[in-house]
DNA sequence: AATGAATGAGTCTTCATTCAT
DNA sequence: AATGAATGAAGACTCATTCAT
């Protein structure tokens, strides 16, 4: 076998990766087995450590990934036209539309950083960078004259920061959580945005949530 | 071999349960072995599976535990003569006050709640006790005209809830993280409790942040 | 099953010690799993590392059991009533009577302790003691005025280590040596003990070598 | 694909027999990988294997690249205008010149040789070569009258490889180990060369030993 | 009721060797 | 002739659980 190209070699760690999702989504990170990944993979143990130099780079390399696609998302965001519909559909992405067993492999994850600290690094580089990504989002709308709390940027960041993490923890405890009206709730609550109403029609679907809940 | 009493049983229980939520704090759920906990108490593991038939049993015990603390709590906050000083209380004790390792054990449970069945039982008992509470808590709140959020119960009660979660995962992410802060902006935000303003140096705190931050 | 009596639990780790000699033996340190020794002791992997914490330990356990033979023949040597008969028998104990995969394992052992602290140490410790009886021993016989080369003692106690390491090194590379014989002309040689000669037939036996060999 | 001359073949064997015999010495015969010795020689594993069939090959080239130094050292030796001289330098070259991981590297060759019939084979040859060689020398010297001991020659080539290979068991086993002086002290107790005494102060040294050690 | 010795399936990882290119 | 990616069979060790006493 030749050399593989970069770009060859990317995409081998990334099917890894695809593989390692999947055990980690059905059995969590302690309960998959490097060779069920290896399995799903359709490798050999012995190429996947090729590519990773053991199970918790796995989780190391999950998170880099996911990191990117955030950030991806939010890149799209400051593109959007409308401020609150970016909003919106980054927080589709990013939150709403991840699934429950992602979810829990995320809460996992952030469990397992509290006593390694190799994933702790991967954890805060993450956190770091979205935040920060929040942050300068926010300061381009307060320069915009859309930002019209009276909290700090950094305050609001970190505001929008719980209510994401805690939408999260809430739909893995409870799944039929309907997570957008609550985020709605919430981030009207907060009154950070003003280029339109967050969702106009708010008040409207509480009242629904009364008798669903 | 003379038998023991439901009492002292009982006992022995939340001997054991205290033991094995040192060790799961220590080294998490999955880094903790059965021997470990045994020794924390002292006794042999013929001896534990005698009160507990599994590992897992452990963290159902664990989790019933916690919720009996919970729900103590609650009762307290029911009974303080000031409704405002009485939430902040209860956040106190069963939000701010938690370790960073408790709350990665309580993230690992939800996780771990997500494939095992046994174990989301428990945790969806435990919350649904909790939302039940809260939903009364803020229904009298109503019914004595101190709830004055045009949002209905539920909504505030789901509201607050993720609030408290969002709380355990960003600290659990962040340790640094100034909670009370945080917990005071967001619930001052939503405007739900109208018996004294939650936090009424909220906006001067607001500013410190932004230099802290 | 009841606590296991200190004679009990020395037993068993002489049991698994026995075992390991015997695999270790017929497929040296390295070629040795444990699982065969398991089954050579008729145990569980469980139940070896109950009395051994690693493979490692195993050999710190046989180099220790050898000393202790070692010496138990040098504290026997000292009680014999003829000085010279003393040493045969124990050098007949001590290196003639070893097989050669002991001998084998011996090397290895050595070898690995080149790179291998722990048994550096428990190898150092081994020598240590032996070379320390054999001194006193010498030192004995030179109070005794039966020490009649001019060399130190300690000197000759080095003098003699080296053969009888070197009749070990040859036997392993060449089993057909007649080792008694070469062990008695470099005694000779070395004309240390007086108390009667080493080998009074040896210029006889030497004869014979040409002729073997 | 041009065909390499066996000149260049035989150049690339021992390129990698150089690098396999620095990382033998480095880290010993088992805890030596075929990729770390590919590294040491800049090689791919596939090139490695067009030149060695097998790990076990390249002990079997080392060997046999050691005897033929062995035996370029003898007929130096040979040549030598003194006879102790050349001996001296031979045993300088072959034996205290060896590095204490080179020793232990042969004495792992030694007890593979145990269970691994290919390096019987080339270690049975080794020493067979060595041993005539050594006899032959000796039956020179015996020629030109320079060999006064009473033993055979053959003994006396049997004697002499042990003390070698004692000197070689020893120094791994104590490297501070004053081992010219031992050397010194069991070749000329042995007194088989009279060309000059093996070392004139040999007295001398054996008294300093006594407070040195 | 309690002990703690024993089990043994299962874990992550390594590494000599092969073979498509 | 050479590459280096891939294989896959082991191997050392762990640990939840059981059971004879």
């Amino acid at each position: 076998m030749p050399k593989l190209t970069p770009s060859q070699q990317a995409e081998r760690r990334s099917h890894i990766l695809a593989a390692a999702e999947v055990c980690f989504a059905r059995h969590g990170f302690h309960g998959t087995t490097m060779k069920s990944i290896c399995q799903e993979a359709g490798i050999s143990p012995g190429a996947l450590y090729l590519y990773f130099d053991s199970k918790e780079a796995l989780i190391e390399g999950l998170v880099e990934q996911e990191r990117d696609g955030v950030l991806a998302s939010f890149a799209r965001m400051r593109l959007a036209p409308n401020l609150v519909a970016g909003m919106e559909s980054c927080m589709e992405n990013c939150v709403l539309g991840q699934s429950p067993t992602k979810i829990a492999l995320y809460l996992e994850v952030v469990a397992e950083s509290m006593r390694n600290p190799a994933v702790r690094l991967v954890l805060e580089r993450f956190d770091r960078a979205i935040r920060q990504e929040l942050t300068s989002f926010l300061q381009s709308a307060k320069d915009a004259g859309k930002f019209v709390g009276d909290v700090s940027v950094d305050a609001a960041a970190e505001a929008m920061g719980l209510i994401v993490d805690g939408l999260m923890l809430r739909r893995a405890i409870n799944p039929k959580l309907d997570a957008p009206l609550l985020a709605n709730l919430l981030f009207s609550s907060l009154n950070i945005i003003s280029d339109a109403p967050f969702d106009s029609d708010l008040r409207e679907k509480s009242q629904i949530l009364e008798h669903v809940a």
